[in-house]
DNA sequence: CTGTTAGCGCATTCAT
DNA sequence: ATGAATGCGCTAACAG
């Protein structure tokens, strides 16, 4: 038991009210007269006084706080989808707490019993495939969830994302009406994310007698892309472009090509996806998919601060993508 | 006031025990015997019990929760070290809530004042410079506090992080060793950080007769990297070495310089700051300043927690860094 | 518009 | 080793 600052009596009795009064002030309700309001606020001010979240979160059974588990920070896309979720969070006074799982559903579960435990309200899941003791729990314990980076009409739980089989698709085609023949495809870990595997199966679907790929698996980073594209061009030193399923392996082979004395675009053709805020300064520029994982971290943020507060109900929603063309790709 | 779910109470019907029994097996005390404890324990399970966290800080006055605000997280090394500090709290039981200030003290105040509105018992600051009303607040509800990223001995706030002046001037003497005359530094904005500051003023302090600097201020961006170079270059044509103080813009740099046709490192030497994942990877690898931010998360987390649970006192403590030579840098 | 009165779910004396 | 009683700080009826 740790000393106890102001509490709403120590203001109720300072301004001679009652504590229903001075909550009824702390939390805008309009009922209550301008000159009270001003004095209720004036002591707040000189006592320094803010609300107990905990005594709040108790006595609404509302802890304001909404849980996003996302497979990683360290890179990549992710840091701009959590600044989206943050920024749109915190204008309409909610926090956002957060965990990362690696892309293993174990530490998900255990990462969101420990979020729950700490009283979110709301679940920000990345990706369709989950433990099914952890959308249970949600569901048992009514707390909403969606699953986002991903869109899919046929899904029951709301899908808030892009169509990476599509855009993957479409990049394939991209590249193919640009003369390309031989695609190298480079992707992360299948096993931790299905989104890769349905951009990957995207790419794929995109093949045909004229048109071979040779996909690559990797892990999602520099070093791995580079890794990949030495790879690929050992197999085939005659290929002419290359699609990577996210600009951080792009730059990887950026640089495993500069080492090995090609050149993009002139030998090979580099496209990406992300849109990562870089692409556009490398050298030479590179033409990628932009997905808007700002858009999208704003976009979810709402629905759920929307369903909490007014019922709204929770709706999946494809985000836009398009193919940003820079430099990077040529036409043969 | 919505549904309500298991509460204690519950369990405590469910086994014929008291709420008191089932409040010590919840939280450890050994004074209970142990089949009433495994009794408890299965009713957990059972019932799907969880001891509602609001509740808890309310009665304990401890929510487990520390804040951090940091300036950044799109981008660079903040992200390894949040990483870092998640895992370490995660591991002793502690959540982390974050903000993101832009490096404006006056977003800082606001986020932190949410942030306490959300019951953090500690805050991580980076750098020195904040509003006093920042820190005022925090002295006066008690909340502990220290800086990061930096390390000064003098300062009766703890301080955990590195000697950004000595590093800074360190690197230029390494450069100036190696016959390097002519030196571009170019550095993230002045004004959103007392460590950029630190390292321009260190690297300044390296200059001699014989050693002239041109330091330019940038976008901590690839972007304003790529700008920084090409600016130099305009300057003095002549430039033999580039230092960075963040290898995002070494990353724009080496864009810049391959767009003039130019060659690292036999045209330009370029030495960054961070060593982030990919600087071994890159074409020509990456000299920088090794600074160990995940390690830097973890020290600060463990702190705290000793501070909050057994009364250990906050201590300054400077983190070992050190220059990783790769092949970006040559010898005149 | 304002005050009174009950809890919210839990940890914690103090008994036993 | 266990139970009964109390209060943490706040909001939400219900009165007036």
């Amino acid at each position: 038991m740790a000393k106890k600052f102001g509490s709403i009596r120590d203001v109720a009795r300072a301004t001679g009210l009652s504590t229903a009064t001075i909550s009824r002030v702390m939390n805008g309700a309009r009922n209550v007269s301008p000159e009270t309001r001003d004095r209720v606020l004036e002591a707040c001010r000189r006592m320094d006084y803010v609300p107990n979240p905990a005594a709040r979160a108790l006595s609404t059974n509302k802890s304001r706080t909404i849980a996003a588990i996302i497979p990683n920070i360290d890179n990549s896309v992710f840091s701009k989808y959590i600044a989206g979720i943050e920024e749109a969070l915190d204008k309409r006074n909610y926090s956002l707490v957060l965990a990362v799982c690696h892309g293993d559903p174990e530490q998900e579960f255990l990462a969101a019993r420990k979020l729950l435990g700490m009283g979110a309200e709301a679940f920000i899941l990345s990706g369709a495939v989950h433990l099914q003791e952890l959308t249970q729990t949600l569901t048992r314990r009514q707390v909403p969830y969606v699953f986002t980076s991903i869109w899919d009409a046929e899904s029951p739980t709301p899908t808030i994302g892009y169509d990476n089989f599509g855009i993957a698709r479409n990049s394939v085609r991209y590249l193919a009406d640009r003369g390309h023949r031989r695609l190298g495809v480079i992707h992360g870990p299948l096993a931790e994310s299905d989104r890769t595997a349905a951009r990957r199966a995207g790419a794929l679907s995109a093949a045909d007698d004229s048109l071979s790929l040779d996909c690559v698996e990797t892990d999602l980073s520099v070093e791995g892309g580079k890794r990949a594209m030495v790879d690929i061009l050992s197999r085939d030193p005659g290929v002419t472009a290359v699609l990577c399923m996210s600009d951080v392996l792009a730059l990887g082979v950026y640089f495993g090509l500069f080492e090995a004395g090609l050149r993009v675009p002139d030998d090979v053709s580099v496209m990406g996806f992300d849109n990562l805020d870089w692409a556009k300064d490398a050298a030479p520029p590179l033409t990628t998919n932009d997905l808007p994982a700002g858009s999208m971290g704003r976009e979810v943020a709402n629905q759920f601060v929307d369903h909490l507060e007014d019922g709204a109900a929770l709706e999946s929603r494809l985000l836009p993508s398009r193919i940003v063309e820079r430099a990077s790709v040529r036409a043969l």
